[in-house]
DNA sequence: GTCTATATCGCGATAGAC
DNA sequence: GTCTATCGCGATATAGAC
């Protein structure tokens, strides 16, 4: 029976996936103090006091939802590096992978969204630590195509502002978008228009 | 004494002011399942069971909060509507509006940005019924400017979307903003390094 | 690891004196 | 209109049997 302990640790870790995923939503929708664990535990397929067996405090099952969202980002978000390619098209990956994760993982990127709005109480460290470094990463690619001449001059830390806030909100404001387009949930076709769209105003200003 | 009434109507307004300022405050930082009455009474100078004699329910606070919030949004985003105006200007005064109440009103715009994150679960019909028309009215003057020939073929309701989330990030993004800048709270001269993009990224795509 | 039971607390809201 | 007192509920978290 040696794989016993394999499928235990693997059902182990499945439930604990399924914990946090049901977290991820739920917070989306409701934020920190307006998530009640038991909706947690009740979409999760679980107790609450069970719950509290995988995640001691509401706080900590909180931090590693940020992390996970976090870690979900970072692994997409390193697209800028390549020095191969030419400015245009790693924006529009760059662009395109950021509409992309808006798509597939809303809810992670509004639990973000619900955070910084608030000041960041809980994830103001980690930003510090880990976010900020990526984003002056991001800020020196520019710097540096700036500095060779490839894309115009530019006020380099609010162009990626301005791409980050671009992006992001057709998660964070789906809903109002979704009003305003007359159908929810939004469609591929929403995405494909919106990346045309935030590539145009891009390039047509920096190329 | 007929100075009396006025004197109890305007201290009373007054106080009903202060605490509706003291809960924009609260709620764009807690959201409205995590701000206590408490806090909002506290920060208002005034006891939990007094502010429950001026708002009956926190509910009924909260939906006066977010009327109060898009009125003094709609008072100064009537911009569009001006036909003696080129677009250009028009495009530049609407920017330079809805960042000037990022800057000068954050609150609010956290309150009903946080409020569309969550769906909507309160505001939705009013969204329906009054932002929406303001919205369409607003892609509608676009429309016109296309069919007159006077900006270049864009896809409207994304280009008005781009636009409100690169205003709006001023508001809800500060926080990490600061982080990136060094500093916080934002001033003027990121308001001003931000209408500038702004505006030169839309017009170079439109005009 | 999962269950029942419960401790403990903070919150929204109400009652009633003044 | 403001105060003291308190109800009732739902929340996080813990204890202990199995």
């Amino acid at each position: 029976m040696d794989r016993a302990p394999d499928k235990l640790t693997r059902s182990r870790d499945a439930l604990q996936a399924r914990i946090m995923q049901a977290a991820v939503e739920v917070f989306a929708e409701s934020g920190y103090a307006g998530t009640a664990l038991a909706s947690i535990a009740e979409r999760a397929g679980l107790s609450k006091q069970n719950l509290l067996y995988y995640f001691p405090t509401k706080q900590i099952l909180y931090e590693k939802v940020l992390d996970q969202v976090l870690d979900q980002w970072l692994d997409r978000m390193n697209i800028l590096a390549d020095p191969e390619q030419d400015p245009a098209t790693l924006l529009r990956n760059y662009i395109r992978a950021k509409l992309r994760f808006s798509r597939e993982q809303p809810q992670a990127s509004r639990v973000y969204a619900m955070e910084v709005i608030s000041g960041a109480p809980v994830y103001a460290e980690t930003m510090r630590n880990k976010i900020l470094p990526l984003l002056q990463k991001d800020i020196a690619v520019f710097e540096a195509w700036m500095a060779a001449g490839k894309i115009a001059a530019v006020n380099t830390t609010h162009l990626l502002f301005a791409i980050w806030a671009m992006t992001q909100s057709y998660a964070d404001f789906a809903s109002q978008m979704s009003l305003v387009l007359g159908h929810s949930p939004l469609d591929e076709n929403d995405f494909t228009e919106a990346e045309t769209m935030i590539v145009e105003m891009v390039l047509s200003r920096v190329c």
